[in-house]
Parts: C-alpha cells; sequence; structure tokens
DNA sequence: ATTTTCATATTGTAAGACAACCTGTCAAGA
DNA sequence: TCTTGACAGGTTGTCTTACAATATGAAAAT
C-alpha cells in the first residue's frame, strides 16, 4: 500500500504535457513553439517554460534553435535509418527479457493493447493505432526488468512516432505490423526468449523497411 | 575554411562546463551543487543556471530531488550492470562500424590516446587515464559514422565515468584494460569488423566484472 | 530588381521577490 | 529518557518584470 503524497513540479507537469502533445501528433514535425503562446497555453510561467524545454531538447523531442526558439524536429531519412538501427539492437534484447519474465497481468494488457491496435487498424483510426502500440511495448518495456533499456527504447520509441504514424498509413502496413507483434507476444507469453527476440527483430525491420519507403514516396510527392 | 562567428549560449556554456566537472571527477557522486554557489561559480544568473540542470538532469548526469536540489547520482550495482549491458549491445557495433571506415588520422588519434592511456597508467594517474580513453573512444565513436550510436554511448560513457575511476584502481586492472583497448585498436587499423566487435564485447565485459568487483569491494570495506 | 533600412516579434539573460519546503535544534511534555 | 512540537535558517520552486540581442519580413532607396 502506497500512501505517498507526491506534489509534482510545474515543470514536470509541463514536460509530461508537452511530451504528450508531440508524441500524440497535436505538434507535428516543423512546427515552431513559441514561448508566450505556450505559456498561456500551460499556464506557467516563462522561466518555468524554459526549464522543461531544455528537458525536451535534451530528450530530442524538441531542437531549439538559437535566437529562433524550440521547433518540432523534421526527421531527415538517414536520422530515422539510425533510430531504427539503434532499436533493433535494443528491442529485441527486451523483448526476450520479456518473455523470461513477464507477469501474466502484464502479458494479458499487451493481448488487450494488440486487440485495440487490430479495432483502430479496422477503422482506420490512426491516432488510436499509436496509442495502441504505445501501450503494447510499455508493457513490454515495464515488464522486462531493465530499466535502462526501458528507458532508452522509451525515449527513442517517443522520437518516431510521427514516422510510424506516416508508415502505418501505407498500404498494408498496419496488418502486417498487427501480425508482427502478435508474433512476439505468443513467444512472450510461451516463454520463449529466442523466439521473441527473433520475432522482434524481424518487426523492427520491416518497421524500418516501411518507414523508408514512406520517405521515397514523400520524395516523389514533394 | 570555417570563419563562422559562433556565440554559445550562456546555458550552453554552462552545461558544457558542468558536464566537464562531473566527467573529470571534479564533483563526485552524492554531491550537492547549490544553486546560489553554482551560479557565482558559473557567473550566470540562476534561471540560466536552472535550465542548464534540466538539460543535466535529462542527460542523467544529476539527479535533481524536489526541493532539495541536484546532486550527483550515486550509482547503484544495479544501475551499474544496466550501463554495461547496454554499451554491450552499442559498443562492438560502433567499434566494427569504426573498423569498416576510420580514417588514418583518426586511428592515429586512437593510437596516441592509448599511449597517454599508458603512460598514465604507469605514473598511476588516475585523471589522465581517463583523459586518455576518454579520448580514444572520442575517436571510435566520430569515426564509426553512426551519429546516435555516438551520442548514445557519449552519454552512457558519461555516466560511468566514476565507476571506471574506481575500477581502473583494482590491482592490474589499467593494465588488462590497455590491452584489451589495444586489441580493439589493432583490428580498427586492420580494418576488420568482425574482430574488432569481440574485441569490444571482450573490453566491456572485463570492464563490467572490474566495476562489479569494485562494488563487492566496497561492500566490504563499509 | 537588388540592396538597405527599419519595425516587429521573439528569444536570451538577469534581477528581485516571496512562498513552500527541508533540516536540524531546542525546549516542553509524557 | 524519549517523543513531540515549534522555530529558525537555508534552499528550492515559481512568478514578474525588464531589457538587450537577434531574426524576420516589409518598406524604402538605389
Amino acid at each position: 500500500m502506497d500512501l505517498r503524497v507526491s506534489t509534482q513540479s510545474v515543470q514536470a507537469v509541463a514536460v509530461r504535457n508537452m511530451r504528450e502533445a508531440i508524441t500524440s501528433g497535436f505538434f507535428r514535425p516543423g512546427d515552431r513553439l513559441v514561448e508566450t503562446e505556450m505559456c498561456t497555453m500551460l499556464g506557467i510561467s516563462r522561466p518555468s517554460l524554459r526549464e522543461a524545454l531544455r528537458s525536451l531538447e535534451a530528450e530530442k523531442l524538441i531542437t531549439i534553435v538559437p535566437n529562433r526558439g524550440p521547433i518540432i524536429p523534421i526527421l531527415t531519412a538517414e536520422e530515422a535509418r539510425e533510430l531504427y538501427d539503434v532499436r533493433m539492437m535494443l528491442e529485441p534484447e527486451a523483448c526476450a527479457l520479456s518473455a523470461s519474465r513477464a507477469s501474466e497481468a502484464a502479458i494479458n494488457a499487451m493481448r488487450e493493447a494488440l486487440r485495440a491496435f487490430d479495432v483502430a487498424v479496422k477503422s482506420e483510426d490512426a491516432a488510436s493505432q499509436i496509442k495502441a502500440t504505445r501501450s503494447f511495448y510499455d508493457q513490454i518495456l515495464s515488464s522486462c526488468g531493465h530499466r535502462l533499456i526501458e528507458e532508452m527504447l522509451n525515449t527513442l520509441l517517443a522520437r518516431v512516432t510521427f514516422l510510424r504514424m506516416k508508415s502505418m498509413s501505407l498500404a498494408g502496413r498496419a496488418e502486417k505490423s498487427s501480425q508482427e507483434m502478435w508474433a512476439i507476444l505468443k513467444h512472450i507469453s510461451a516463454g520463449n526468449p529466442a523466439a521473441a527476440r527473433t520475432a522482434a527483430v524481424r518487426h523492427v525491420k520491416k518497421a524500418c523497411e516501411a518507414a523508408m519507403l514512406a520517405y521515397e514516396k514523400n520524395e516523389a510527392t514533394s
């Protein structure tokens, strides 16, 4: 029983809210975040806001251009590729660990998340897809028992949310993604780390390919 | 010819200086960084300092305890182990990449760094050892051609500096470490990614073992 | 049309102020 | 003696105000 009272600093809440706004797609790559506007939106003072912005900058969720202020970064294809490279090194490990230690409750939550994902795919609801994927990964990461991997993958995943939204809209990608994630879940719930790892590798690889495809398509249309 | 005038923000300089102060061992785990003191040390205002502190907090170089302020974190054995786990996933890759693309100049710089390391080992100069190791890794990371791996390993390495200092002081560890790093360099300069990777794996593994040993020894003495 | 100038908007930085909170000390009461 | 309560000092959390420095875009001049 946890009776701890926890007062959150204004700064911390600001970071959380802005992070949510960015990863949910409310702010989009290229958007400028004018300080005074953000202050009124968040209802906080400029010094507090600026502290929050520095935190987000260090997380790479925003870029602060000197004398121009914060903007939501636009990932280049190369940066995206690098993000997937590193995901490829960490995510399989996380899935393997999760396969060896995830609780029944965590596995059920993953199943719920994937069901929600499938529903969102059917109804072509991009926001819900992202949310469901997010929740699926949250469960994997929190159940993998490795704080650092959890934290690093969390920030990495936050950075690619927008990309995922784009690549999910590619024809057939969402369905494929669902299959791949169900495969991961199957091996996790079976307690098979090796299989979970290979399934994760496949998933990240495919996700990367889809993202790269999304870039090519964008170039063609622009 | 680069004539660019780059004015650094006060905040950015503060972050750099404080990061240097932390990773060089000027501040030690457990130390409190009182804001007003830091302000006078750095010659900046409190808002600017606090922005800098938030950046360092996001890098995990400091921990900001609510209503108590920033302190240099004391790594638990488990946190240390996790840091080495992730190093183990990234560092071999970085070395392999470096083996396939490092320039002659970079390799020479690595050699220089290791020579300096050996000198520092002989004279038992802990600070110089850290500095030389740091410079060795800087060369590997900047020559590996992967920005993200470079950045992530940089922050990871910054977090374990103090640990390395402690484990280097273990009998014989510095010499072993030197051998392992020379092995990595050998394979990088030979352009052999696979061999560089295995050498890196061995090095991280041994470094991890040494660090764990340092923890046990500390427990025994405390 | 190109360059220059200028006004506006925005960021960078500082200073001052005060409430909230933690810590340790000391006295009062059980 | 031990616990509790109160208090003081130090530190952080936050806001307000202020102003200099810089970027942007439009108007003016060549």
